[in-house]
DNA sequence: CCGGATCGTTAATGCGTATTAGTAATGCGC
DNA sequence: GCGCATTACTAATACGCATTAACGATCCGG
């Protein structure tokens, strides 16, 4: 019989032996007279199964300090299978020069609550060629060394991101995107929170609400419309073409006379929408204090959303707040759940009624 | 001869066949019909040793892009290699809810920097008890799983940050640190830039300059004093105690009888430092409009840094910029470099001088 | 006093990648 | 046609830790 002749050992060569490196399990283990498994289980601290005795666990947790030994997180991480790292992505730069186009509040919220389920953090910038080297045409793929991954902004290419949520791949947007099929997303409930604004406005006793709006389809829009006229219809108001007025340049189109025929028509309360620009606002305001009009005696005034910057020192506009932090949070605690396998949690984030101070019961009819 | 029974296999439960998970080397081999072995060298791009004929890397490559592979980072680490990324650890969240004491402006440069070399963040964030589940004591260990890593702030606790240094993992601090011996740091170069404003007094014909600082042992206030007295001696004024006003409280120190005796002994020019608080500059900026000091006609003012917020609407102080993004890409840079195994880059940073319209020509004598 | 249950510990294995010794195939000179 | 060098690739490790089947010891009830 012949046996077959057992071949030299290749691998690596082991490391130099005067080195004194920082010290592994196994010397551990030595000096404590156990075995690394059993070293393992004491720091493990794992959930059940094995039980290990008082005597031992203190053998081994003083050769622990007695050697000064502190784990290696990638053994760690590849032994239990799961890197406990989550990617934020942003095609623009995360950290922007400018700072108003900024992700800061969102990250806010991603960092606290991936932190506290004890993920840390992957910055990806699209921009850039990254890390692994996957350049070009198929840069999304470094994202792939997360155990998940969380996109803001919409400038990640959509069929790299659905190529991912095909792949299995853990993924969330920050901002709705129904458009994209099978793509988990989280956003503010625009609908609900423009409902409560008219809610409140009627409850003060307006009968007659307009709703100014930029001409503009996205979704961000649409679901402040909806919401709108759902608070008018459940009010028991009138809705309809006629209760909103929709223009492309509302600072040029919102005059005085438009303005002054409303008034005249019995409307008590304007309620404009939030935009990137704020022009809806903007000229709102502008055309209520052309008029002369005292707010809120004279007509009430609502926002849906906040300010910008630019009027950010006026009166709190009465209307709602968009949780940004909340947002990020929700979509970490999302991307979390599909990490776990399991379902996606509740896309949809409550924004807070601001009571601010735009808004009052409407003048005594004349 | 009795053959020892083979005990029967333990180890982990092979993972569920099911779950589609990332792509491994494996499978990468598989799909080009060449061993994993191979899949390594090629994305290696090691140094020598190993030839790959083109038609072999060509067929690795397009089974790379077919499935989307991305080396595990903590394999790569535990496998003794790169995995391009580099840590930032803050201790207090990176992403406060006060934005004031935000990192920011330091983390658009360190995002610049590293996309440019090609290295992605991980964010380690200090409070929780975070990834790998080290806890407690060991929070800072975590950051092994990076090449090397970046800390922002001083509350890193100083024996684990030289634990890290001395096992030969590369740090980089970001903020003065010498009192730390064998930690890498940058700072902001305060001595030249103090030195500059003073010499740019000088310049314009200013013979008695007094320094506002406060009661302060912090490197960030010594540097700035040095800088100080060195531009007086370079420019032949007097310097010596009288030159600096110390105070613990200087908003109550400084008051109008003391600048008015300054004024009396021929002082035309003040340089208040920079403070978290901002106090030295709202004292003297205070205690000049109190008296009545028309400036820069009566007499000049200039700040060792940036006004602080409530101050920011007044007249721009001449003084300098405290360049923080610059300064967070020359930390990327010098870890860069130490993760490379180089010496560390240059730790000073030059700050912007900031002309400003707080100083002028002295007013012509009596 | 024997079969079974419980407790404490260990041997063996896997995680995914990098490295290196070894090997088969080919080219080269004589 | 025989060594020897070169090329192209693969097998077999090692990295440090987590996991789990198996095993010895002790305890227990009948």
């Amino acid at each position: 019989m012949e046996e077959p002749r057992k071949r030299a050992r290749p691998g690596r060569t082991p490391a130099p032996t005067g080195r004194t490196s920082r010290p592994r399990q196994a010397e551990v283990a030595r000096l404590a007279g156990v075995s690394q498994a059993t070293v393992s289980l004491v720091l493990g601290a794992r959930k059940q199964g094995a039980t290990i005795s008082e005597e031992t666990r203190r053998k081994v947790l003083d050769a622990v300090r007695s050697l000064g030994y502190v784990p290696d997180p990638a053994a760690s991480r590849l032994a239990a299978a799961r890197n406990n790292l989550l990617g934020v992505f942003s095609f623009t730069s995360t950290f922007p020069t400018d700072v108003q186009h900024s992700y800061y509040p969102f990250l806010v919220g991603v960092e606290q609550e991936a932190a506290a389920r004890g993920y840390d953090l992957v910055l990806f910038t699209g921009s850039s060629t990254g890390g692994a080297g996957a350049a070009g045409p198929h840069a999304l793929n470094r994202v792939r060394l997360a155990d998940g991954c969380l996109f803001l902004g919409r400038h990640a290419p959509a069929d790299e991101l659905l190529r991912l949520v095909a792949d299995g791949f853990p993924v969330v947007h920050l901002g709705r995107r129904d458009e994209l099929e099978g793509l988990a997303w989280v956003g503010a409930d625009y609908v609900s929170a423009s409902k409560e604004v008219v809610t409140h406005l009627a409850g003060l006793g307006h009968r007659r609400i307009v709703l100014v709006r930029e001409d503009d389809e996205a979704a961000a829009s649409t679901d402040r419309e909806h919401g709108f006229l759902k608070g008018l219809e459940e009010a028991g108001l009138p809705g309809g073409p006629a209760a909103v007025f929709r223009s492309a340049d509302p600072e040029h189109d919102l005059t005085a006379e438009r303005l002054r025929g409303w008034l005249d028509d019995g409307v008590t309360a304007f309620v404009a929408e939030e935009t990137d620009t704020g022009d809806a606002w903007r000229a709102l305001h502008g055309a209520a204090h052309f008029v002369g009009i005292d707010c809120p005696n004279d007509a009430s005034l609502a926002l849906l959303g906040s300010p910008p910057p630019d009027l950010s020192d006026g009166p709190t506009p009465t209307g709602f707040d968009i949780p940004r932090p909340q947002l990020g949070a929700a979509a970490v605690r999302m991307l979390a759940a599909l990490v776990a396998g399991e379902q996606a949690t509740e896309p949809l984030v409550a924004c807070g009624f601001r009571p601010g101070t735009t808004a009052g019961t409407p003048p005594a009819r004349l």
